[in-house]
DNA sequence: CCTTGTTAGATTGTCGACAACCTGCTTATC
DNA sequence: GATAAGCAGGTTGTCGACAATCTAACAAGG
């Protein structure tokens, strides 16, 4: 008997390949929020047929990061304001029930993962790549998500988190500048390892207030653009 | 100028039809836990081609109530006693930030909304369709969050209730006879009429609990099924 | 000038057929 | 008899073509 267990191997569908480079290309902004995408033409760069691709489509449809009109096409969600102010108040209650969960459970490999996590952060940040960065601090935050042993609530940040993905880089893009941020992640890692639970649930619900603020404001600049940018549907 | 605004003509591609009729197979428990999804045999029932068919399977994947894997098949999602835990906690969760949101919001219309649906769940009940009776409660208890005015809450309730649905249904069609449970919502109801929202917390906390134990006694045993059964996925 | 009908082009939705893949059985070999 | 190779049937994944629908431009009529 073999000490070792094999993970499952990829999927090896084209469809899977889609949906991962479909879903970067949101994700990283460079799919603009509200752009259509052109079955045809998408399918022809892919070097693949629709079906597919459709299929796809249809995946991050139920994903939330595209949405689809009837025989008219389907386009990346528009970001409205709103919607980062609700992700962002929802994200906080999940937050709190998940330092809640992952709290007893933490041990050893709880620690470990943290500093190798935080320390993924610090290079993305020193490296000046702000998509990594990105992904990075939120896979930081994550590791909370993936302690608290509960799948549904995992998959629910997960969703969350795709979207708050997308704000974060149509922020990092419109600024065009690296943000630091950095001592924030110390005090919440700090504050993880330690004995108090509900400084840290009141911590992250100030971390998350933070880049809140800004975040909102450049919103609401998305949000004019929007208004008058439905003809950007091409 | 008229007074009066239309809303979005239904979806008409068979694409949506099938998801509808699909989800509530599944929902009702018509199709069970861990039956694999023959597309052929199911297109040819429907009349429609694989295309529509397997677009819509890939929507319930995402929704979370299939599972695929490639080249082996779609399944329906296996319900296992933690899963039902899982999803349970986190409703709690929810319901607490659901009703915190609503709470400021409740208005005539809302205590209107509220008494409406409270009837059809009486009514549903008086009926002894049990399929009904579930949709209706479900539908009842969605109020708040169609209320609470965030749309990322609404839509994360959605989800999981999608699943709830299904482990009622199950639970039902196992003990084959219809639950009271009138009396619960009655003090329910009154409480989000009333002025005390900690103490409509709490009973929602506690009103879950109620069936809850019952539903999980039902769910182990689900399990012990479901461990030597992977076989009846045919 | 405004509204309504028409038409052409482009795009999405659907179909039937083929290719890739998995599974179970049979056969061959030791 | 046990093991491995190979075949056959069935299912999923993918493709290219066709049908249905939408959009925008233009013409006709008031």
């Amino acid at each position: 008997m073999s000490k070792l267990d094999f993970s499952p191997i990829a999927d090896t569908t084209r469809r899977a390949e889609i949906v991962a480079l479909l879903r970067r290309a949101i994700l990283t902004g460079q799919l603009e929020p509200g752009q259509k995408l052109n079955e045809l033409r998408i399918s022809e760069q892919m070097r693949v047929s629709r079906a597919p691709l459709r299929e796809a489509m249809r995946e991050l449809v139920q994903e939330g990061i595209l949405a689809s009109i009837p025989y008219a096409g389907t386009f990346v969600i528009d970001v409205a304001a709103k919607d980062i102010v609700d992700a962002y108040s929802l994200n906080k209650v999940l937050d709190d029930f998940a330092i809640e969960l992952t709290w007893p459970q933490r041990d050893q490999r709880f620690f470990d993962e943290l500093d190798r996590r935080h320390e993924a952060v610090k290079q993305a940040t020193r490296s000046l790549d702000t998509t990594r960065q990105i992904e990075a601090a939120l896979r930081l935050h994550g590791l909370i998500y993936e302690w608290a042993d509960n799948s549904v609530l995992l998959e629910t940040w997960q969703r969350l988190t795709s979207r708050l993905q997308m704000y974060f880089a149509l922020h990092q893009r419109a600024r065009n500048e690296p943000v630091p941020a950095e001592d924030l992640h110390e005090t919440y890692v700090a504050l993880l390892k330690g004995t108090d639970m509900r400084a840290a649930q009141r911590h992250a619900r100030e971390h998350i207030d933070d880049d809140f603020e800004e975040l909102l404001a450049f919103a609401r600049g998305l949000e004019e653009r929007a208004s008058k940018g439905a003809e950007r549907r091409r």
